[in-house]
DNA sequence: TATAACGTTCTATATAGTAGAACAACTGGA
DNA sequence: TCCAGTTGTTCTACTATATAGAACGTTATA
């Protein structure tokens, strides 16, 4: 494991999170580097264009190159670009948020979304996550997977006790959550009543590439 | 400079761009390194979460970690503090004055200035207005958008008669105006020859979000 | 004006990556 | 079925390279 590597990537996970500019002494601090070090690192992300220096402030930034490379990310796009009429008109026709969401083992990303007209609390972003067994395309996506009692705690990391609980109506148990799964491969779609945001209700359905498997949900 | 780090992004940005997964050797061979070497970058990058290995052919390919974390840069900042950096540098490396504009109708709006310490006239600052149809960027924005004469004339407010006109080389026909943004579609960026103010010149080229909508101009 | 904080440079040291070989698993022909 | 070639992965000696700490000069702060 290339130790200069993991360090060089965290610190341009770190720039891209931070809501701001970094100086060298918050980017050692946070990751309990020496400044020179840290300063080294930064100058060689800048060098590599992964990263850009404002020569007023000398703080570092992330630059434009991840975004540009994450739009490339094969899988990512193919998909987004394929359905992204599909969603449209599917947006226009029910005037609802629509989603398109990828399974990340726990956790949903989101990759696309069309915001409703209708004033409704913007609680996702493009790239932003989301529990799984929380919301509805996550809960289609798990539903299509079929898996067992011991596959489904595997691919959300669950080890023992209740499931986190984001509201009162979050299923807690891995009983309930499969319960609620057999219900949604049987009718076809997956419910969401308020189980991540009170006030907020879903419907998901699983997307399939061509060799059946699950690639994504709606 | 940490050559680990350099080879472990250059190795992260082959994989993004590349059509399909990578084995090692492909790596390998595109950056001119030892396949046992390719090998360790490609094993840290996976451990770090930037790339995931398919278990059947263990070939690479770049995770969605950098999807998430370009629409991070995307949204999670405004327009002028993501660009603030890049213009600084472009100031800094052509010593000339730069400017980040949006378009409001009929007008520009300057956003952003770096002012060049050459002695030219100061005839903009931030917040303040131009013609659209008069200034570089403006025109940027203009041509990008791709208006038929109708929609262009609308967008500029314009009812009938010539456009106004502020010194002797600006274009007061539609027609003219319409040449010109055609002109500016195939070069790839707006000129302008003293329409606004006599003895300065602007070249404008536009910047585009995801979704490769015009949002701004430089 | 004095002091602290910071960005950057420098250097001795040892850690950590390199390159090459070796091994095992697999592929495709003959 | 056997053999040769390709590839993924492991191992090892070597040294190039990143590290940590101090030092320097500059910029904020009191």
């Amino acid at each position: 494991m290339d130790s200069t590597l993991a360090k060089g990537l965290a610190v341009l996970e770190w720039l891209a999170r931070a809501p701001k500019a970094c100086r060298v002494v918050d980017v050692a601090q946070a990751l309990n580097l020496p400044r020179s070090n840290a300063h080294r690192t930064l100058q060689t992300l800048v060098a590599c264009g992964w990263a850009v220096q404002d020569p007023a402030t000398s703080s570092y930034r992330a630059s434009l190159r991840l975004f540009e490379l994450g739009a490339l990310v094969d899988g990512a796009v193919d998909l987004k670009s394929l359905l992204h009429p599909h969603l449209a008109q599917l947006a226009q026709a029910t005037g609802e948020t629509i989603h398109l969401t990828v399974l990340q083992g726990a956790e949903i990303v989101y990759l696309d979304k069309f915001d409703s007209p209708l004033p409704v609390a913007a609680y996702s972003r493009i790239g932003g996550r989301a529990p799984a067994y929380s919301v509805a395309s996550g809960k289609a996506m798990l539903a299509a997977l079929n898996l067992d009692t011991g596959a489904l705690a595997q691919q959300l990391g669950h080890v023992s006790g209740p499931l986190p609980s984001h509201t009162p109506n979050t299923l807690t148990t891995l009983d309930a959550l499969q319960a609620d799964l057999q219900r949604t491969r049987s009718r076809g779609w997956a419910e969401n009543r308020e189980e991540w945001r009170l006030g907020v209700c879903g419907l998901g359905a699983p997307v399939f590439n061509a060799r059946a498997e699950v690639v994504a949900a709606v």
